[in-house]
This record gives structure tokens, sequence and C-alpha cells, in this order.
DNA sequence: TGAATAGTGTCTTTCAGACAATATGCC
DNA sequence: GGCATATTGTCTGAAAGACACTATTCA
């Protein structure tokens, strides 16, 4: 409320009255999450010239103007990784007027959840500069990305309790232990196995597949899937 | 995913291509909402001309170069009501190509809420064609605003079950029985009187003001306010 | 005392959380 | 048998939900 009362004080200058309606450019910020090794990452790209040369960054582009937002986004994801059949949701908008110092730039972030085995990053291509970084050890940040980190963080970790958004991050058949990994992962802390078993087996989400998965010298676990 | 791939088939003429990085206009769409005798009520503009002429709409405007997505939002809120101090908060940005047929037009939803006896609506600069309208009785809304509203409401739901969004629907002191019926008007449905008094009054967030409300020929409520 | 709303308590069921031992497969 | 992981049940406390009567004010 503020800045109303400051925009009508500061709007005083004809060159700003000129430049009022100027459009402003409007990207799509794309956050990619995976689970590895129980941590949760997030693909980010090194940025090789100014502004912000050496900081790194979310993947983006400006929109076309015969694409819808998520069209944008698929794009971009398909670009990125060659991949499109992801869970794919819309974060939220970020529109401070000094975000880009290149000029006005409006972003709408949408956050993309795979699980590990689907695409490798090495092959894709922008390789050399993108890479998976865990989100508990985020390096320095280009523009207001780390807020768009922050903020959709946030919003996954709400909607994990209400949605399946755990799916997505989960290839088609998997074990108990790893559901179980991506619900740590997301609420960065420890939960009871028998307590997580009972209540996820009990919401009838997911269902058995009736086959095994094998690894060590141990104990196979049985494999699930979420019902349809 | 279908999208990416038709936009790539679909971008064939070069006149498509020259066009591709047109910037589209961005607007803010403000959804005022309130409690009114139980129900929840919305601000709604009637439309004068085409495109959509006759049918109903939600108060926008498109942004200045200079002011963020939040400021934009509280000037048009400050242009419609004449109030500033009001819950605001981005509700979703919608983008589809054709969203209006006069051009592209990007547009990110915010929703306000107040207390009835905030403002008055006939008093308002636009009040020969604005009017509140109940949620449940919408009439027929241009563009695309009726998915906007169902979306903004969804959105509405899901927080009340976790901030204190019901303190932006009711004036600093009220009854225990309008605080219920702003629940009871987000999610549609009653509420036993003895369950919610126990569960909010045990939540700690209220406390008793120490005055009372008197109105008609029966027993007076106290009054609480939201503790800091 | 009638009308209209405010205010209150108990019981049952469900869910969350603490807690540790046994089962299985492979070497 | 040793190793590594998978799988399973009980108890307790807290919260949710069903349910109906008394209290207060004023005309």
């Amino acid at each position: 409320m503020n800045d109303t009362k400051q925009h009508r004080l500061t709007d005083e200058s004809k060159y700003r009255d000129l430049k009022k309606w100027d459009k402003p450019a409007v990207s799509i910020s794309l956050l990619i999450f995976t689970i590895n090794n129980g941590q949760l990452e997030i693909v980010l790209i090194r940025r090789l010239r100014d502004p912000f040369e050496d900081y790194w960054s979310i993947p983006g582009d400006l929109i076309y103007s015969d694409e819808s937002l998520r069209s944008a986004a698929e794009r971009i994801l398909y670009e990125k990784t060659g991949i499109a059949d992801v869970y794919l949701e819309q974060s939220k908008a970020f529109g401070t007027v000094d975000r880009d110092p290149r000029g006005r730039v409006i972003t709408i972030a949408y956050f993309a959840l795979l699980p590990k085995d689907k695409f490798d990053l090495a092959k894709a291509p922008d390789a050399l500069h993108a890479s998976w970084v865990s989100v508990k050890k985020l390096p320095r940040l280009a523009f207001d990305h780390k807020k768009i980190i922050t903020t959709t963080l946030e919003k996954m970790e709400r909607e994990l309790k209400s949605t399946n958004i755990a799916q997505g991050l989960l290839p088609k058949e998997f074990r108990l232990t790893q559901l179980q990994e991506v619900y740590e992962a997301l609420y960065q802390k420890k939960i009871d196995k028998r307590n997580f078993r009972k209540k996820i087996l009990s919401l009838g989400i997911i269902e058995p597949t009736g086959q095994v998965f094998r690894k060590g010298n141990y104990r196979p676990a049985r494999l699930y899937m979420f019902k349809k």
C-alpha cells in the first residue's frame, strides 16, 4: 500500500509517464527437481556472462507469442532435458521492477518433478554448464533465483501433504523405502518407518505390483505403484 | 508436452517467426472478496463494450513499468475501492494464447479479502457498473474469468486450513458466530458450533476483547480479536 | 414468558507418535 | 552364520466428530 502511494509520488517526470505502458518481457523459470540418494536436488546452470557471471541460475526462457505459459514451461523442459511426460505445476509469478538489471522481466516459475533415472544430465544439450545441486547446499544464485527456489520449496512441502506430488519424483515401481525418502527429503526430517508405512498404506493410494526389487546380499523389497 | 511438439510443427511461416518474440501485455486481475450474510461475495464489473459486452468481469488493469506485481494489485484495489490496508495475496498466473480476443494478455490474479463494513461499493468510482455477487450464483463471465475465480476459490479454501486467512474477512472485533460463518462460507458446509468453538479456542490464535456485541432482543455475544 | 441467539461438556472414534524385534536373501 | 535391508504391532495421548441442553437479554 506504501507502494501505491510511492508510485504516484515518484511518477513525476514526463519521461516516466511515456514509459509507463511499456510492455514487460515475460519469461518462464523452470525448477527441475529430483531425489538423489535421499536428497532433493535441482538443476542449475552456471552463467557465463554478465550480469551475474559465474553465479548459478534456474533454467528459463522468454515465452513465445504462440504458446501458453504451460506450453512454454514444457518446451523449456524439453529443450533442457529432452523429456516431456513429467509432473509440472505452476509455482508463482515474480515481478519486482529491478529483478533483472537488463530490463523489466516478469517471470512465472514452474516446477517439474522427475524420477532420477529418467534422464542423464550429462547428455543434455547444456551439459557443460548445467548441474544437479542439493537444495541444502545452494551456491550463490543470480537475480532473485534464491527467493524463487525458497518460495517454490515451501509450496511443494505444503502440497506434499494434500496431493500426490511424490509420484512425480519416483519411477513407476518403487520401494516403500524410496517413497519414505521422498517425504524425508521434502520435510527435511526423519520419519519412523513403521508409522510411515502404516499411514501410507492406510491412505489406499498405492498398491503392490507383485514384483520385488533385488540389489545386494540382502532381503529383496516389494515394489509398489500409485493407483490410478 | 503435445503443445511442445505442436509448437514446433506449426511454427512454419516466416511471419510467425518474426512475431515469435513479440512481448505479451501483462495485467493484474483482482478478485475482491468479502462475507455478507454468511455468503462469500466477489466484486464484479459489468462490461459496457465488446468483447463480451454485458458479460461480467473481474477488475483488472495493465501493469505499469515502474511497479511490481503486488504494487499493481494494490493500486488497482485502491482505485476500485479507495482502501489499502487489507489482506492481499497472489493467486495464479493465467496465460493461454487466446484468452483475450484483442491480443496476447497474460494476467496474474491476486485476491483481496475485506471485512464487509470496510467500504461501500456504492461510493466507489465504478459504482454504476460494479456489484457484489455471491460466488454461488455467478453470472456469465467474460474471458476466462470463470476459471480464474474457481481456481482462486480452491486455493483460498486450501489456505484457510493452514493460515489466518479468515482474519482478512472480518472486522477487528468479531463474534465467534461470525468467524464460524467465514469457515462455513469457504468450505461450503455447516460446522458443529461446539466443535468449532472448542477447536478455534484451543488454537490460541484469538482472544476475547472484553467487549460484547448487542443487537436484537437476545443475549449479547462476546467479541474476540486475533492475537498479534 | 416467548423469541432469538450465545454458550457449554461428554463420549467415541480416529489419527499421530513413540518404540524394537523378527524375517529374508545372499554370500 | 553374518550382513544388510525389509517387514511388522502395540500402546498412549491428542484431536476430530457426533450429539442437545441451558443461559441471557429484551420486549
